[in-house]
DNA sequence: CGATTGACGTACG
DNA sequence: TCGTACGCCAATC
């Protein structure tokens, strides 16, 4: 099993604290293949093909918008999910993204 | 095997 | 400042 990108991918997100979020982006950047953001997408929707359950809600484009929202069991469960871990969701996008933007090379600096 | 799409991001006009 | 175009990697058609 080649554990590719993908694999990373999915370390990162179950590292991200609860009540914060990341953007794909990121998780490429921290992966080396920022230029790959897309894979990463990509790589969420295969998320729920991997175990355990991967906290995907957490993980949103560059400008906190819910894009991946629509590929949830349902489309509500990744906004209550957010909001449920104390993180406004307004118009799909989330409030003060900036502020629970959670960046994965942080944790490794710490 | 070639073309298109996608849960993105950056560059250019 | 806003809108459009392109690139990047992998999977699907």
């Amino acid at each position: 099993m080649d554990k590719d990108f993908f694999e990373q991918v999915y370390q990162v997100v179950r590292l991200i604290p609860k009540g914060k979020v990341t953007s794909y982006g990121a998780i490429a950047a921290y992966l080396s293949a920022k230029r790959s953001s897309r894979v990463v997408g990509y790589a969420m929707n295969a998320a729920h093909t991997v175990k355990p359950r991967i906290p995907a809600h957490r993980v949103v484009n560059r400008v906190g918008l819910l894009t991946g929202k629509h590929h949830f069991e349902t489309p509500f469960a990744m906004q209550a999910a957010l909001e449920k871990e104390g993180i406004k969701v307004e118009d799909d996008q989330i409030v003060n993204f900036d502020k629970h933007f959670w960046d994965p090379s942080v944790n490794l600096k710490l």
